[in-house]
DNA sequence: GCCAGCTTTGGAGTAAACTACAGGCTTTTC
DNA sequence: GAAAAGCCTGTAGTTTACTCCAAAGCTGGC
């Protein structure tokens, strides 16, 4: 098993090596193991834990969501699959809620586009909140 | 016409006073037109325009993407048809990203509830991140 | 074995986006 | 008409999520 250092970690994953301490002493990422000398050794399954927090990130969930959301997995010996439904059922909820805002917004959008030649033109009809009117 | 005090669109946009001058004085909003006795009388495409901005605040965006989509309509006069198509062709793309990578996570949070009953039994096999592995 | 370039801890600093006064008018309500 | 509630400006404080040292130890290449 092929284990990384935190500046490869931060690397693969787009971050860097004090936002993963920083994850670390929040709690968002076990401890990892570490070399004699100390050196933090990442595993696969740490990787794929950072680039899951990434990715809810850059979407906007805040740091206490993520943490919710693994929650589903750090607790899972102590919960019962009941809980751990109603918990992702409302996390459900929440990004179909973000998926047709978005859609929304796109619309808005395309319509600004479409309403736009391209050209020289004045963009005197170009205005999204127009096209967000209905 | 109907004109808002400040704490009664704060009310209708689910925000607070503060931040409405806060983006007031952000130039998010235009600084609205005021009651002889000096407060903020706003009108309904201001209330739009709030609504829009807590909209995207909602999904993550940070108040300068607002800025930049907000922008589609304050420098219409002065911007042509193919620099707002250019810009709003490139929030598009940002959107698209986002809604797939959204479906991602309903996909992985969907697979988990599946395979959770929703019983007494035992998490262990209900974990984000295995539903997340492919 | 030496030097550049990692890594360590601990603590301080920063940017974004609010949030909370203080002190003083205005408007509404009883 | 007086108290309560709302608004004004200006400034200071808070929270979240990093980001940046400093001082010291480790690692890999020549």
């Amino acid at each position: 098993m092929r284990y990384l250092r935190i500046g490869e970690l931060a690397e693969v994953t787009d971050t860097s090596a004090e936002t993963l301490r920083y994850y670390e002493a929040e709690g968002l990422i076990p401890p990892p193991r570490r070399s004699d000398s100390g050196y933090r050794l990442y595993s696969a399954e740490d990787e794929r834990r950072v680039v899951f927090i990434r990715r809810a990130r850059a979407m906007g969930f805040s740091l206490k969501d993520v943490a919710d959301l693994l929650s589903l997995q750090v607790d899972r010996q102590s919960s019962t699959c009941g809980e751990v439904k109603e918990l992702a059922e409302l996390k459900l909820v929440e990004i179909d809620e973000r998926i047709s805002e978005l859609k929304k917004m796109k619309a808005a959008l395309q319509q600004v586009t479409e309403a736009c030649v391209g050209g020289e033109a004045s963009a005197l009809h170009c205005t999204i909140l127009n096209a967000l009117e209905h």
